[in-house]
DNA sequence: AATAGTATTACGTTAGCCGATATATCAGTA
DNA sequence: TACTGATATATCGGCTAACGTAATACTATT
């Protein structure tokens, strides 16, 4: 039984679904969607993107919305959990690009110099 | 033969990994030097740390030091490749979270409001 | 000897992703 | 009409990376 879930972070894939159904899509067009506004750096397959929509569903974190003028186009939208769980992802990305640039900037602690950081 | 390899992401473990050896330390010290940074939030498993190790070095993106202080500890420090995945990777995380906060500030469109985006 | 610090690996589990495949609809056109 | 290509949904199966647990072992300090 592990105490500690370290899965609390979201891939890209769900990263992108999700912040995608802010407003309502259809599968199809997420991908499409996706790969736009990422341009082209993420396409998801086919078997990624509704094997996500179906876990993102049992989660709750998204849910279909009924469109009558297409009916082969089954759409869906973000849930107000959802819209939580990427904000968390957001506090989460900010904390590792705060610590990254931290140390990018500091540059290398030079060696000749008296090392005067904390034990 | 898979053109699109979208295994470009760094794992949370391997990105604090990196960035905790832009100064020389050693697989027990990063272990309590990440869990300080993310105020415990992140915490890594043995077999995490010393597997992520070895790929590293595998990869070229660390490299050993050789400290005759304490032969106890094997200390390793980022290597210039190493420093580029994680030059590329902070590129990765503001593309995350610009598209995020963007559709976050935009919010929901209003129901009520005649929709006028493009099909 | 006991304890704390440190390194290492073997092993099992799971998540995530992709490719292949099947099916169906629609628009355009030959 | 029939064909074709793009659109669209869905699932299965398999591969791999990633992770954690546990166990082992070594060394320094007390």
């Amino acid at each position: 039984m592990p105490e500690t879930n370290n899965r609390n972070t979201l891939t890209e894939a769900v990263y992108y679904i999700l912040i995608s159904l802010f407003e309502p899509m259809h599968g199809y067009g997420i991908m499409n969607h996706i790969s736009d506004i990422t341009k082209g750096r993420v396409v998801l397959g086919a078997g990624t993107l509704y094997g996500a929509l179906n876990t993102l569903m049992d989660k709750g974190w998204i849910q279909p919305v009924h469109n009558p003028a297409d009916s082969r186009k089954k759409e869906y939208v973000i849930t107000e959990i959802g819209k939580t769980v990427v904000k968390e992802e957001l506090v989460r990305l900010w904390e590792l690009i705060d610590n990254g640039t931290k140390v990018l900037s500091e540059g290398q602690v030079d060696i000749n110099e008296p090392d005067t950081r904390e034990v």
